[in-house]
DNA sequence: CGATGAACTGGACTACAGTCCGTTTATGTG
DNA sequence: CACATAAACGGACTGTAGTCCAGTTCATCG
């Protein structure tokens, strides 16, 4: 017995839904995503401006169900891939493996995920890929360093994780030092990669 | 020869800027910082809105003024305070000390904190008081961990200290867990505390 | 096929941040 | 004190995020 008999999407709802994300990603090319108003997009998806906030709720939740895609791949890497990213290896390597490769996920999506997280306050900690990232790390960092208080431990190294943060830095330094940093950081947490036993 | 002649303020300029932060201060313990909007505040000052936006900039930076004066009090400890926090004592017991009474300031102007460092993209990395921090803990860091790249690690340990993290994280733990969760952090940077030789 | 109601739609509306510019006023000078 | 002028003033104006709701459309069921 399930619980939830799913309620099918609306084929006009599906399809405004598409209209809308087409006409996002190509706005956000042309013209950078910091440039581009909803009402812009309402216009060049030729829908109302209600029917956008219908479906996304804000500017956040639209431009994170832009990166969806991308955010599942990098998920299911970590779940199902081949080690140290997925299952199989030491849990510090597994954590440098994801540190590693969530910094290469936001250098390459930064200004969507910049958005994604700022577009209103607290937006970043409440959407599920957040929740994600800190139960992965978390089980790591448990396991990594028994005793140490693994929960919070998980949201702070995703602190300079953060678009913002991550922006803000690039000014000053390049995103091969970041990544470096980011991996010495790691590796302060977890210790030092070490030869296997 | 001093290149600039200091430009007095004007009289009214500073009544006005006065009864600015007064009504500012007022309105944001009467109803909270996110609830005060700054048409609001203008009304209470008795200003109009251009006078408020010329001589503030824009919201984050009117919150930041009325912090102007704990934020120099920690700036000054800093500086010419009694060691650990102050000059004097090991660059490893500075940088806890600083990171712990840095907490300290950030719990006790959690709001005012986060909406100065979010009311506009970058905020936070445009202020003064970030390069200060910033700058200090580059210094401690570079002579606590000689070889490493102090001026990212000092902007990875500064990322957690950000008031919007620690509110979102606040959801989940308390204050204490915080603090000590940000200690073993920077025990993994700088070294346990161990006696001195 | 026609009725029914839940889900969806679009655009007018509100509230707020931030800009602009014609008017007023403080201050220094003769 | 009268004047000149740079600075400050204030409120109307603009652009945007987000809300609301009267009307419409889709899927289902008799």
């Amino acid at each position: 017995m399930l619980g939830a008999p799913p309620p099918r999407e609306r084929a006009d709802a599906a399809r405004n839904r598409t209209k809308v994300l087409a006409a996002a990603a190509a706005l956000f090319q042309r013209q950078g995503v910091d440039a581009v108003s909803m009402d812009a997009i309402a216009a060049e998806a030729g829908v109302g401006k209600g029917t956008l906030f219908r479906r996304f709720g804000d500017k956040s939740a639209l431009v994170a169900a832009l990166l969806d895609d991308k955010e599942r791949d990098l998920q299911a890497a970590i779940l199902s891939g081949p080690p140290p990213l997925g299952p199989g290896a030491p849990a510090a390597d597994r954590v440098r493996a994801f540190v590693a490769a969530y910094a290469g996920y936001l250098f390459d999506n930064l200004d969507l995920l910049r958005v994604s997280e700022t577009a209103r306050p607290g937006a970043r900690y409440r959407i599920g890929a957040y929740r994600f990232w800190h139960l992965h790390l978390a089980i790591l960092l448990a396991e990594a360093r028994p005793g140490a208080d693994a929960g919070y431990l998980a949201h702070a190294l995703l602190a300079p994780l953060g678009a913002e943060h991550v922006t803000a830095v690039l000014g000053e330094c390049d995103a091969e030092r970041i990544t470096s940093g980011l991996a010495a950081l790691v590796d302060a947490l977890v210790g030092s990669r070490q030869a296997p036993p």
